[in-house]
DNA sequence: GAGTTATTACTCGGATAATCGTTGTCCGAGTAGGATAGG
DNA sequence: CCTATCCTACTCGGACAACGATTATCCGAGTAATAACTC
């Protein structure tokens, strides 16, 4: 898995922390030391999808465009590693003995769909789970996180 | 995810048919024109992982180390695969304002904690799923293949 | 002083290379079966 | 005819390239704030 959706992940939850107050893409990439331009694409593609919206110019930057409670992880990993499925079912029944043309074996092979099977589980955990809840376990575990991050942002050098 | 993984499934299934008699790498490549070098590596990772035996010289090839009810889907991903989850938190956690050095992020932040999670519901659901499933399913909707495909090793030209 | 305009610095956005993993290929080590020669 | 030896063909196993995707970088289009200028 490309390691973009961690860095989309944390820069939607450092967006959710300062409410609608719009972050360039240099500020998200230095807090971690990141590649500015590299994790711009990824803001880029995010923004695409309708999770965060942008504006140019001065003043300008990426923010949250709904509430952290609307933006599951399933639709942030979406948007980055894409929409079809890590196991792709390639129809090589087609070239076998038993082989039928008129069969779409991405539904009828037994192994396709205990592989689908296994993706939809995994896709509906990440659906259950919102941006908003991590902010719930971090506000738990660390509750400093949030104040330390907005200061961060508003002392770091332009 | 890597291709490999659907041709050592298939594989697996063809040698469940095949009974305990070795197939060789070319034969389970051309019953789908897969790149038979190719599948070789394959079917050595399955052997290293003790999934399948492999016997050298003429009349030898590969056969299913033990039971199809004791091969998971799980077994066949990881073997091709590796053990490591698809996302990997590279605890980036670190270079920022609240680090601790201290901590092992893999362990305490919210984001691997809730992406975890979704890996294991997708490894809980294959690993719930044997060959031997495999084996059933196809044959109640396609209870000719095995034997198609028994007759197709018997008949190749060797 | 207020309004208007030109400027300027800043930010995203997409086009362009570098790196790494997957895909694909090849040849050598080892083995088992069979042919062959001897008893 | 039986047995032991040699040989041959076959198969796996790992080492060696080619391709493609991910990673990384750069510069241009557009924008909003700012400064200057006019009335």
């Amino acid at each position: 898995m490309s390691e973009g959706v961690e860095w989309a992940l944390h820069s939607c939850v450092n967006l959710a922390w300062m409410e609608g107050q719009a972050v360039t893409a240099a500020k998200l990439a230095a807090i971690y030391g990141l590649p500015a331009a590299y994790l711009n694409k990824q803001l880029q593609a995010l923004a695409k999808a309708g999770i965060l919206t942008s504006t140019s110019g001065p003043r300008g930057g990426f923010r949250l465009a709904r509430e952290p409670d609307r933006i599951t992880l399933l639709d942030v990993v979406t948007a980055i590693e894409g929409a079809e499925d890590a196991f792709r079912c390639e129809q090589i029944l087609r070239n076998g003995p038993s082989a039928d043309p008129e069969i779409d074996y991405r539904r009828t092979c037994a192994i396709s769909i205990a592989m689908r099977k296994a993706e939809l589980a995994w896709r509906r955990e990440l659906a259950g789970q919102t941006i908003a809840d991590i902010l719930a376990q971090v506000g738990r575990t660390a509750p400093a996180a949030a104040s330390n991050v907005r200061s961060w942002f508003a002392n770091v050098r332009p």
